[in-house]
DNA sequence: AATCCGGGGGA
DNA sequence: TCCCCAGGATT
């Protein structure tokens, strides 16, 4: 049952011929297969790293609009680009793609897997990708979906990185490399999904060691995450939603957006000298609190209490700047605060 | 090998 | 709530 070199040719013809027939039409696999255009194959790659494609094809059109060339893409700036971004998350994949643009537009076009690596951004699974699918190179990629698809096929629960790749280096179809990898990923993706994962619907369901098994969805086992810290800070809205007082980030954490001055407040301490800390480094004067928000990310939940101040730096306009999520949030506050005291008058 | 980096879909 | 998503960079 489990899968044996000699069954490789049979499988390989199963899920092509499934693949040839229900893969995905999406708009980034526009041109000949193995010659995919590689501007849109990398933006689309570099989009989807942790991002669900009903989500990366919005960002990608959107991109691709703004941005429709490498070129307009270098010679714009990265403020710009962290624009186009705004919402999608893990910013620095839109930093890095800035920056890679600029090496590519000055000594060309990367030709393989190896000239895709060098570029800021492009790991192991997205030079696969790009150099399978835009030059026809021989390299397996290896994502969540690879991972999941063969710690099932092979009875895997603890699949490392070494062992993924491995298999999937020695599943690969020569002879259409990109299709084979799309082929796997959309396998992973419409029918060996997560949960209650839709054997019957299976082309390589007789090969699948974990289908036999009896509980497919057991494989792999789920990884273990690191806990969710709380956060606790300060922001103040000089201004209105339109236009108001922002900081550019440094650092990683939303590094390179726009957001109200905040403070983080420290273990121990009291809002109050968090919010007097930040109200002394802008010189402004905090008139009273307008209310709270949380905000989620993967490692931290965020509770941040938002005052309107006066003073301070001057106000610039909101809507051509890159904010985060949290912080659109945090400007929504001074609406409802208005509606809540015209209700009251 | 572990951690950090956003945000949201889906159960 | 919890798990996962066409990962990469850093340590």
């Amino acid at each position: 049952m489990t899968p044996a070199s000699a069954d490789f040719p049979a499988l390989r013809r199963a899920l092509l011929t499934w693949f040839d027939a229900r893969g995905r039409d999406l708009p980034w696999r526009a041109g000949p297969e193995g010659r995919r255009d590689p501007y849109r194959v990398w933006v689309s790659e570099v989009l989807l790293q942790q991002t669900q494609v009903v989500r990366g094809r919005v960002y990608f059109e959107r991109f691709l609009t703004a941005f429709p060339t490498v070129e307009a893409l270098a010679a714009a700036p990265v403020e710009a680009v962290l624009k186009a971004w705004e919402g999608c998350g893990y910013y620095a994949r839109a930093r890095n793609l800035h920056r890679a643009a600029g090496t590519v537009a000055r000594e060309g076009w990367p030709q393989d897997y190896a000239g895709w690596r060098a570029l800021p951004g492009v790991g192991p699974y997205t030079a696969a990708a790009i150099s399978s699918l835009a030059h026809g190179e021989a390299r397996a990629v290896n994502d969540g979906n690879v991972r999941r698809v063969l710690a099932r096929l092979w009875g895997e629960r603890q699949p490392t990185e070494p062992w993924v790749q491995a298999r999937a280096d020695g599943l690969l179809d020569p002879a259409r490399p990109g299709a084979w990898n799309e082929a796997v990923m959309d396998l992973g993706a419409t029918v060996c999904i997560p949960k209650a994962p839709k054997c019957p619907e299976c082309p390589v369901a007789a090969w699948c060691v974990a289908r036999a098994s009896g509980d497919p969805a057991g494989f792999p086992a789920p990884k273990v995450r690191a806990a969710v810290r709380e956060v606790r800070a300060v922001a103040l809205l000089i201004g209105d939603p339109e236009r108001a007082v922002l900081e550019r980030r440094g650092g990683s954490l939303l590094g390179g957006l726009m957001g109200l001055p905040t403070e983080e407040v420290r273990a121990g301490e009291a809002e109050a000298d968090a919010l007097a800390r930040l109200s002394a480094r802008l010189g402004a004067v905090v008139m009273g609190e307008l209310g709270e928000v949380t905000h989620t990310m993967t490692h931290r939940r965020v509770r941040l209490t938002v005052y309107a101040a006066a003073g301070g730096p001057a106000p610039v306009p909101v809507a051509a700047e890159a904010l985060s999520r949290l912080d659109h949030k945090a400007l929504r506050l001074h609406r409802r605060r208005a509606e809540s005291l015209f209700a009251l008058g």
